[in-house]
DNA sequence: GCAATGTGTAACCCAATAGGTTACAGTTGC
DNA sequence: GCAACTGTAACCTATTGGGTTACACATTGC
């Protein structure tokens, strides 16, 4: 049995990629391996793998497979991707912002 | 020019499209066609039909050009856009539940 | 009626991504 | 040493976002 432990690789974002709720909130506290998890989740290893690397993201199947397993409820999960996909894409605003004419409204 | 309504293809939706908001909230009010809109967000004719027509998505980085030019914020967005898919996806749960096990928390 | 404009969409392109399988090398636990 | 676990590479498929160009149709202005 190999224990689980938080990725050296993936440190603390912020947001948090959802990779470190799955590890921090889940597969540690029950002692979970990410095969483990796969088996559960009805994934194969490598995209439970990826996720918990920071490398793969929360699909809305994804979101409601983590809920029927985890019970968190998938609009948490889908909500912690959303966050993080929303905090790199502001990095990119400035670019962004180049091509973008705000449009005046009269209303409000 | 051509006034844009409300295409009739894209019926109320429950959670509603994300084209739905953006022509009942924005391009109507405005005044906007889907060509303007298009050169207003900085992307092509395309995009912006098939997001009105029910057939496109709100991405991270639309969801930044439609909050920099109309104003209401790109979370806002991505949020309607999670809620669609996540409020399909939910049509497919007994498909997901019959390859998942839950997995049995001691903790809460 | 007619020209101009707006529209949906098809056909094509490219790049990225989710997910799968198989395989391999490294690590950990015993 | 050995078994289990892990990350990841190499390969596959399917889907999707976005682009351009082009066409047929609808609407509007005159």
């Amino acid at each position: 049995m190999k224990t689980i432990t938080r990725p050296e690789r993936i440190r603390q974002h912020n947001p948090p990629h959802p990779g470190e709720v799955l590890v921090g909130l889940w597969l540690e506290p029950l002692e979970l391996t990410v095969t483990e998890a796969a088996e559960a989740l009805g994934v194969s290893r490598k995209t439970v793998s990826k996720i918990v690397n920071g490398n793969g993201s929360i699909t809305p199947e994804m979101a409601v497979r983590l809920e029927l397993a985890f019970g968190a409820s998938a609009e948490s999960w889908l909500g912690h991707q959303s966050a993080y996909d929303l905090w790199h894409i502001e990095q990119q605003r400035s670019r962004i912002a180049k091509q973008v004419r705000h449009v005046e409204s009269a209303l409000q």
